[in-house]
DNA sequence: AGTATAATATACTGATTGGTACAAAATAAT
DNA sequence: ATTATTTTGTACCAATCAGTATATTATACT
């Protein structure tokens, strides 16, 4: 009945995430968008509405993914203290290897748009919660199999591996020096006891 | 010989770190930047260069009187833990009370521009590792005075509490439940035995 | 008082911003 | 094949962007 879209709606929402994820929300022009998606402009209106929709729903897919990221990595691994280590191994490495560094969208987000608009002061904050959940589990885990100690405060350290995770997205974006970052996390990793 | 500067640029400076602080480099404009300013746009030209020279010395300006705060914070105690802890209590409540959180001018940059401009990086990075130096100053006056443990990693530990400050600031601006902020914050400071 | 100098206010520049109107093209059901 | 519907490409919109030309005003030295 209807002329069919020609695009990968997936495949574009992907490319702008990218985009975001580099560049932030204010710095990002529609047609910085257009061309990194191969899209025409009103295809992009038609499609997700306006930027402020269009950049909603790549945070959204960011978020999905990343917890699923985190999720399995921390599965994958018999030991929960190796895992742990490398969660943070993997992100110092991806960082020093790519040229510019995009740390985390979601973490980008908070500090971006999270003040200054209540939508994404929720969806950062329900993020970093559900992570902290994820650690929660991977912790109770480690006791149940006997590797973490039984009289360790889950919650707290939970939160603070969040804590740790995003201070060290954060500083790794200033490049470092490598043992600066290693040391630090060394430390908070003999945490898990 | 010449007709005088009819505002202070001190304050006109100062009024340009707020703005900046509070809305980042992208979505602060020169009407904005003038508005609170109080002055003219060819004054804000003459005076500051461009936008990104003015950003420049708002930014050194508010990386000077963090790092004398936070030096100053650190001496007026006796205890060095206490101390510590005292410095992360103000971050929390400071933050709880105003309304839109402004968190670190220094962190924002690290965000917004450091991935995308050496001079940005170069600047914030200094300033975390100058941060870590007087955490590092502050923990040996510790261990000297008796209260803290000589064994200590007082250079790891010092990098550590720096991250913890970056991931606290971060996270706050996403308004997480204070108990979320208040356990992790007890958690890293157990670290400093 | 006259002059040199710089700060001010107004008004403007071309470029870019987010968002659309509109007509052509393509599709699926009749 | 015709029709209804939606995507696409081009071209546009007013608003705003960073930055400036210009003329006026105020100052300090001669």
């Amino acid at each position: 009945m209807v002329r069919q879209r020609e695009f990968d709606k997936e495949k574009a929402l992907d490319d702008a995430m990218g985009l975001f994820w580099e560049k932030g929300y204010a710095a990002t022009s529609i047609s910085d968008l257009t061309a990194v998606m191969g899209i025409q402009r009103p295809s992009l209106y038609a499609t997700f509405g306006d930027k402020e929709k269009l950049f909603e729903a790549a945070l959204r897919k960011y978020t999905n993914l990343h917890a699923t990221h985190i999720r399995t990595k921390l599965q994958n691994t018999s030991s929960v203290k190796e895992a742990f280590r490398n969660l943070f191994e993997e992100l110092i490495e991806k960082e020093y290897k790519t040229k510019v560094s995009k740390g985390c969208f979601c973490i980008n987000t908070i500090v971006e748009l999270a003040p200054h608009d209540e939508k994404f002061e929720i969806l950062t904050r329900e993020h970093e919660m559900y992570l902290s959940v994820i650690f929660q589990e991977t912790l109770l885990k480690g006791i149940k199999s006997g590797e973490l100690e039984g009289n360790l405060d889950v919650k707290a350290l939970a939160q603070t591996l969040v804590v740790a995770l995003i201070g060290i997205t954060v500083l790794l974006k200033s490049h470092p020096e490598r043992s600066f970052v290693d040391k630090s996390v060394t430390l908070i990793l003999s945490l898990i006891r």
